[in-house]
DNA sequence: GGCGCCTCTATGTCTATACTTATCTTGCGT
DNA sequence: ACGCAAGATAAGTATAGACATAGAGGCGCC
């Protein structure tokens, strides 16, 4: 429905990445190699170079190719590939599979930060940060529970806003966009609290996204989301810009 | 040490790319907002429009932008940032983190393909596969348990390989590039095999990695990581390409 | 032989130009 | 009023040409 990257018609790049990645998965050309020169390419497939280097860039974007100046291209030997995690607002997350979106702030004041906290915004220890704890509801089900500390200096225009009504989640995608982020994933067995909110029993292996971000008035917010059981994080598709089948075209027989 | 974008010297695009940025984060163009089309911005910067074009696009793939034909662009209203993962073969994560790699096998055969399984590489279900688990360590401790199921029909070559010797990590990789693959991240509690070969308790929550590729004959492998505890995978910078300093803008002092 | 300088090459980047294509706008005809 | 077709516009893509620059390889000097 999306398209059919029909092999032929679709922009010209596209096609000469996609040969060139059919050459190197059916190991015409091998690992280490090195394969002719943009000019020669642009000779093969009758297109000007810049086309042709466009096509390179993308696959030595997806960390097939390694391109250097003088020595030329060459197949990578290990390949580290690259995949993409899409970050959207929960309430996106959660109304695109269907459910019923609510929110609920268990706890929201301002305090001190913790020295684990504090090193990873780099700012002093005890400064005094907005800490808010909600939880993400899908159908009334728990979906995500979320400990945010908030850094009011990188956020302007966030001191008139009552979190216990707006969604901190939105509030920041909206107005406070980011210049740098972190994110990491990891997991943890869900505490009291967590087993409580997330309608779990304690001790249950919970997803945990750690994300922090940055504007150039410093740390913006950093939060702890701890997903419901057996969520899963998924990303697109093994190359970048692919349009892949969204993932139920499960291609029913294999030769 | 790596580099210094020294804000002017590095690649025009790229400067025009950080000022439609910074035009953003510092909200002069402010979200859903219709920014000057690409001729103007060429004026305006003095570039060609190619390169203008360039600069937008790589805001439009970072999720800053939204780009439609004859619409203009217009700055996203919920941007969904994108993170990237990169994945690479364990012993250069171990070896990076200045450890020791060593690895063992701990079971390998060709066996019947569980239902679950099947279905995530759609193959029919009881097809045998090779079905392998292992074990990779950092200085001796475990690092990962890997369990695997692998394809040979698309991955021609893997017949007369000995897989306790080779790791099979590192062979497909250097051996069977694909054309598309699914990563997925969950958690989960250790399980008693889990627990005895991670050398941790039972119970103790994991950090999970799903990962299927496929190759125009098919799905290759899939397999399913589980992750030391306290194990950490976080992404690359919040834009492409980017390079945040890495500590020297600590704003010590926040008024 | 080893070190450093020079050269030449393949990629990196930009430009000006042209054409294509999606889609918004306008205006015409009924 | 309404629908539809024509036009205009902004992004999408390709091209030839140019210059920049990293860096591999060769040369010569010591």
């Amino acid at each position: 429905m999306t398209d059919r990257p029909a092999g032929s018609t679709s922009p010209k790049a596209l096609n000469i990445a996609r040969e060139v990645r059919r050459r190197i998965v059916e190991r015409e050309w091998r690992q280490g190699e090195r394969i002719p020169d943009e000019a020669d390419l642009a000779i093969e497939f009758d297109a000007a170079r810049a086309t042709v280097n466009k096509a390179l860039q993308l696959l030595a974007d997806e960390g097939l190719l390694d391109r250097r100046r003088r020595a030329g291209t060459r197949v990578t030997v290990n390949p580290t590939r690259k995949a993409t995690v899409s970050i959207s607002i929960v309430r996106e997350q959660v109304e695109q599979a269907g459910m019923a979106y609510s929110y609920r702030v268990v706890a929201q004041r301002r305090s001190p930060v913790p020295a684990d906290i504090a090193a990873r915004l780099a700012l002093p220890e005890g400064k005094l940060l907005v800490h808010m704890r909600a939880v993400h509801y899908g159908d009334g089900r728990p979906f995500q529970f979320e400990d945010r500390w908030i850094n009011t200096c990188s956020a302007p225009g966030l001191e008139g806003v009552d979190f216990w009504q707006l969604n901190a989640n939105e509030w920041l995608v909206q107005n406070a966009p980011y210049l740098h982020a972190e994110l990491a994933f990891t997991a943890a067995n869900a505490d009291r609290r967590e087993a409580r909110l997330l309608q779990t029993r304690q001790g249950q292996a919970l997803l945990i996204m750690q994300r922090t971000t940055w504007n150039d008035l410093g740390p913006i917010t950093t939060v702890r989301v701890a997903c419901q059981p057996g969520h899963l994080i998924s990303t697109d598709g093994g190359y970048a810009r692919s349009s892949w089948p969204r993932g139920e075209t499960r291609t029913p027989d294999t030769p």
